[in-house]
DNA sequence: CCTCTGTCTCGACAGTCATCGAAACAAGGA
DNA sequence: TCCTTGTTTCGATGACTGTCGAGACAGAGG
């Protein structure tokens, strides 16, 4: 459980898209995979990264996330740094605002993995 | 941050789906998915599902996983239950074992909600 | 230069989590 | 019945996490 600074995540490497299902996941890719999804296994950062990826223009800054939380500027700041490590999102300043916008490729990544395929799904999904 | 024993999580409320990119996700659905995604958010409980998963016939008893780990027994079993509860995995007892197997609608759902609009993706992605 | 606003870093606190040993429970067999 | 094996529950402990206030840093505009 050390838990060192380490830097950001980077989920390119190339087995990381194999789905959970089609083979046991070996040790290093599962420690990847396991700090974004524990990135997303909380409300406030999923509500964080939906609001930064639904905005008009696809960015957000945080002046803009700031207020639909009853949350303070440390903690909203805390969140999108945790977010930024783990390769969900990224900042850039621009004069006095700091804007920020999702990673498609990290998120289509994780989505990947969460694949099921359809030979192992029950035959009827009543939707 | 009470945290008193929820039920297991049931992903099958209509707008679970949609994904995150596409509208601000509401407060409430954040709290169910972040309960899912946090219980991801650990190596080891990554490598359990995978190993279920991809196990023969779909399925695993408990003793085909404490052996992959330097856990011991109990660790084990808790991880497999908070897999539970999030409804990620279900359990039945057959005789002396207890057989676990994955959820694929639960994981659909979350691929579902990490889907990207192809209009939000950059467009030279060299796969 | 100073000041103001936006954002982050630091340090602290309470709550939660991962892990374990010990013990309980369940099922099968002698 | 007792014993053995598989699995879970309980209680404890150390590590991590979410939150905040105070203060620092960055840029814009006097």
């Amino acid at each position: 459980m050390s838990k060192q600074d380490l830097p950001v995540v980077d989920l390119s490497a190339p087995a990381c898209c194999s789905p959970l299902t089609s083979e046991p996941l070996d040790a290093q890719r599962a420690v990847e995979l396991a700090r974004v999804f524990k990135a997303l296994g909380d409300p406030v950062r999923l509500r964080l990264l939906s609001l930064i990826a639904s905005h008009e223009g696809g960015e957000a800054c945080v002046c803009e996330l700031t207020g639909v939380f009853d949350l303070k500027g440390p903690t909203i700041s805390h969140h999108l740094k945790v977010l930024k490590e783990a390769g969900l999102i990224t900042g850039d300043r621009r004069g006095t605002w700091i804007y920020y916008r999702v990673s498609p490729s990290t998120l289509r990544t994780l989505g990947d993995v969460l694949t099921v395929d359809p030979a192992d799904e029950p035959a009827g999904v009543s939707a």
